[in-house]
DNA sequence: CGTTTGAGTTAACATATGTGTACTGTGCCA
DNA sequence: TGGCACAGTACACATATGTTAACTCAAACG
């Protein structure tokens, strides 16, 4: 007996990472180690996949036994979905923010852009879980981040109402571009994650050009849906 | 001994599919159960993501012994690189062909639009595969899927040479127009492959009208890279 | 201050995985 | 026709997983 069971409880082991027990309150601490194992998820997804991390890996990366995890989440799947809701958390009020005193409209976009990089960059490996896991192996997960997209695509529709030319179209057509746009967001995110930390201006000025070049787009379009573009 | 060991070899348990080993020669066959791994492997991809996915349940699917694999690939990585260049094989030249015939370019929309939607229809678990492995855990399989969206990406810059307005940009401005184009494209198979069959049409709709969007901004673009939008 | 509660522990389970070694038996070629 | 190559098999291994059950022991509460 080398090392003789003289350690027979040690709670917090590293989860809580700050301080020992002292000080903390037994449901701070219980907040603590959810944190804990919420990040650890995260460094792990950084690396592979959701569906492929297993629930002993989160817990061992958060210093805690495999059977504790329980005491937090039912489930691996729950934990992912917790994980959705965090990585939109901030990015959906800010981004409206960004829309709103819209003096200059053409500002919009660079602000738009500014705010998703800016984003991006402070929650680097929530956003690379969504870009992950955005078409990925688990369901529910895909189906919750479906439906965060959505939410920010029907604010967007709603906030174009009061651009220029595009107020005047309809809600429908509103969708469209605002799912566009989106989708050219997620995109940027997408690449961005990927990319080199020195690349970032760059995606970020690509894209904003072709944001740019979107509004010309819808600018310029004319009689309604079935428009013909005149080449 | 409810099943005496009387069956100690079995060759192409499921794995031939078609027939036995009659008339089928040797490579014959083990181009068979080559094919039978890469088809299981896609079936699976359906549900889970790739690193998810095992060695064993491939065989498994495909009738073999786990051991077995080994004599086609050295790696599941290996099949995945290979399932990368079965998914981009065809649809590198539909599309370019699709573009070709420069009649009127109003038409060109509308037909990459359908070389793409029936090239989804077509290989959907291809496209479902590389939809969720673009930004998904594996490394080296997400590089080789971003090298084949770059060609795509680099052949379209290449052909939008020969548009009225857009042909008389720089390479470096085309390569941007591509990107967003390729950009919508890859995101219109995603959103394809997770939507219901009878969704195809209004999904393949849209992201039409769309791509027309973004040629009237095209069409409509001025003053180079910085140029200002005339909203 | 004694009791209760509950976050965390240890131990054990059935099951799954990747891969090595040794085999078998047939298609193919000399 | 005899022998070899080799696709596929059987068996074994170390290791990993999710989850159950019974525990410990400090903080919170009466």
């Amino acid at each position: 007996m080398p090392a003789p069971r003289s350690r027979p409880h040690n709670p917090h082991g590293r989860a809580g990472a700050r301080r020992d027990s002292q000080e903390l309150s037994r449901e701070e601490h219980k907040e603590l180690t959810r944190q804990a194992l919420l990040r650890s998820a995260l460094r792990l997804l950084s690396r592979n996949s959701f569906d492929s991390i297993s629930l002993r890996e989160v817990t061992r990366e958060a210093g805690i036994t495999p059977t504790a995890f329980y005491r937090h989440f039912d489930d691996m799947e729950e934990l992912g979905l917790v994980l959705v809701e965090e990585s939109f958390g901030s990015l959906r009020g800010m981004l409206r923010e960004a829309r709103s005193n819209p003096d200059i409209f053409n500002d919009v976009i660079r602000r738009s852009v500014e705010v998703l990089v800016a984003h991006v960059r402070s929650h680097e490996a929530h956003m690379r879980f969504i870009a992950r896991e955005r078409h990925g192996g688990v369901r529910r997960i895909r189906r919750a981040i479906a439906r965060e997209v959505d939410l920010v695509t029907t604010e967007l529709a709603l906030d174009l109402a009061v651009f220029p030319v595009v107020g005047k179209w309809g809600i429908e057509d509103r969708r469209l571009l605002a799912d566009l746009i989106v989708e050219l967001m997620v995109g940027v995110a997408a690449d961005m994650v990927d990319a080199e930390p020195g690349e970032h201006a760059a995606v970020a000025q690509r894209s904003e050009r072709q944001l740019r070049l979107i509004m010309v787009g819808a600018a310029n379009w004319r009689a309604g849906y079935l428009g013909r573009d005149r080449q």
